[in-house]
DNA sequence: GCCTAAGTTCAATTTTAAATGAAAACTCGA
DNA sequence: TCGAGTTTTCATTTAAAATTGAACTTAGGC
């Protein structure tokens, strides 16, 4: 069997090879992975975040590729979430048009942003169903006990609401 | 085309039919199905307590399955689940074998219990593994940044358990 | 103590969500 | 402005999760 290996100025053949995970980037990986699942993120995301946060500079585009050895369409798509949710941040190098990506420095805020989106939205566009709901209730006698229960749904709709707005006040005023 | 119904006493064909689902119902079974996702909890297990939860009285087994056109596995599992995490409860009536379901009365307490058992096992097994990266990094001249981030995380670990099970304090004690 | 209604289990199936990668689109340095 | 270097898009593929239903087990009325 012959091998050929052609290289010219026109096809540079570099295949950048970057280094494995190291064990303790792994069981971050895992953590971050775990919390993810309970806040319904997916794993490719939490794969990304975790590697961010262990790594003392900011990494390029294709670095969190090839160490995390995943596709091009779900690293983009996985920055954008984090981007979006005010999780990590992007800087720029002049004379590079690589953007490089390191978490946001407050963990804090990363987590607010994140429920934010997450669960707000439900919370509103709840609200008005639930007022639908309690208010036919009663117009068409519903038994007393199914009416206590849909008002206090809808007391702790608007509770957790409150709550929510509260502690998750939209970034910017 | 000939039919042939064959009816015997051995072969009773009863197909009990059981009323669709009104419209305030197919609401409120939306909306629990929405927070339920944002739990991580699945559809059929929403669907079952939103039913409950809209019935002034406590649904058979059969009555469950008929009205959602759900399997009777899905009923099944769905059903151990809420009883698990202490969000339904059974009754049981003398002369009958079949039991009979309804909400627990404290949706608080529901919440409480599903809460309990999604993140806090989460939380706990991850105690250890965050103290052990916390050490290697210092023993590994880890970056000054990322040790302080995983010390930043390790705080927060602890305290969203210190938290949790004083939110959440275990059934019975 | 039978016997059957009632409920459970779990392998197979269906459904849903996530990841891939080739092609398109964008971007900025030259 | 040109074009290679980057990144995004999205139809397809793959993987994961939920549901089904027939076989099995259990419970309790007779």
């Amino acid at each position: 069997m012959i091998t050929l290996s052609i290289k010219t100025s026109k096809t540079p053949m570099k295949k950048p090879h970057f280094a494995p995970l190291s064990a303790q980037e792994k069981e971050l990986i895992k953590f971050f992975v775990k919390m993810a699942a309970i806040l319904g993120v997916q794993r490719s995301v939490a794969e990304i975040y975790a590697l961010l946060y262990s790594s003392p500079e900011a990494l390029e585009f294709d670095v969190i590729q090839g160490r995390l050895a995943m596709s091009k369409g779900s690293v983009s798509q996985g920055l954008r979430f984090l981007k979006g949710n005010g999780m990590v941040e992007s800087i720029k190098v002049k004379g590079s048009r690589r953007e490089r990506w390191q978490p946001s420095p407050s963990l804090a805020a990363s987590l607010v942003g994140l429920l934010r989106n997450q669960v707000l939205p439900s919370l509103e566009e709840s609200k008005p169903l639930l007022q639908k709901l309690v208010d036919e209730a009663s117009d068409q006698n519903f038994s007393a006990e199914v009416i206590d229960r849909l008002t206090r749904l809808q007391r702790w709709n608007s509770r957790a609401l409150e709550l929510s707005t509260f502690l998750l006040p939209p970034p910017e005023a």
